[in-house]
DNA sequence: ATCAGATGTTAACTTCAAGCAACATTATGG
DNA sequence: CCATAATGTTGCTTGAAGTTAACATCTGAT
């Protein structure tokens, strides 16, 4: 990352928060199956220390290491109703005004100040 | 990513399937609010072609990036039920056996073979 | 209590991901 | 239809993510 990406060194609270819960998750869902970090990276693809990082919750590793630990996991179904459009209640109701393929402001056309 | 990691490069059908419609979800997330790409990136704290990536469910985008975008979307506790513990089946009739910090197979003693 | 194995830590090295810029393409609003 | 804005595409540069290896530490089974 060439640039001090903000989102990952300093992300939102939330955000961290939500990391750190997801990479607990995770672990205690290997613990349970009684399996290593190792063992859990073999079967992913990568090695023991992006599992780790996974379970920490590190922020700037690749989504494809956490969602490949679900899949590894047997869990990968958890995450299909993320951010689902028909669970978007916030968003479904903006939609009853529009639902364009690319995003534009309605120009303000008179108001010429 | 030094090797061809396999997972970032090659994932399995379904981990690309389940990235691709989270990508998908989140830029329908997005359209419905009426904001670019550049807009969330801006939110984010990335840029615009980090969101598109995110959209496009790139395996290799850090996980910031896909949980900053849905924290900037207002959709950041559809994450909190992945992989949760007390919705994981599987893993609490395993757990019925133990619940360790640190996995390790009982040692076959008798069986030397 | 002991010892094997799992996990944390550090370091050096390599490679790609993210940033940036310019341009092409597509879609939307008027 | 036309103009304009949004998105896709390409190439370049650079810094950070990931790999490997060796060692330290902790945990748990016996």
């Amino acid at each position: 990352m060439p640039n001090p990406t903000t989102i990952a060194t300093m992300p939102p609270a939330a955000v961290e928060t939500a990391l750190e819960r997801l990479g607990q998750n995770i672990r205690t869902a290997r613990l349970r199956r009684l399996l290593t970090q190792a063992q859990l990276a073999e079967r992913v693809g990568v090695s023991r220390f992006v599992v780790a990082g996974v379970e920490q919750g590190k922020p700037s590793t690749g989504i494809a290491a956490y969602v490949g630990a679900l899949w590894a996991l047997g869990l990968l179904e958890d995450l299909l109703p993320v951010a689902d459009p028909s669970e978007d209640a916030q968003g479904m109701a903006l939609e009853r005004a529009r639902a364009p393929k690319r995003a534009r402001r309605a120009q303000t056309l008179d108001d010429d100040f």
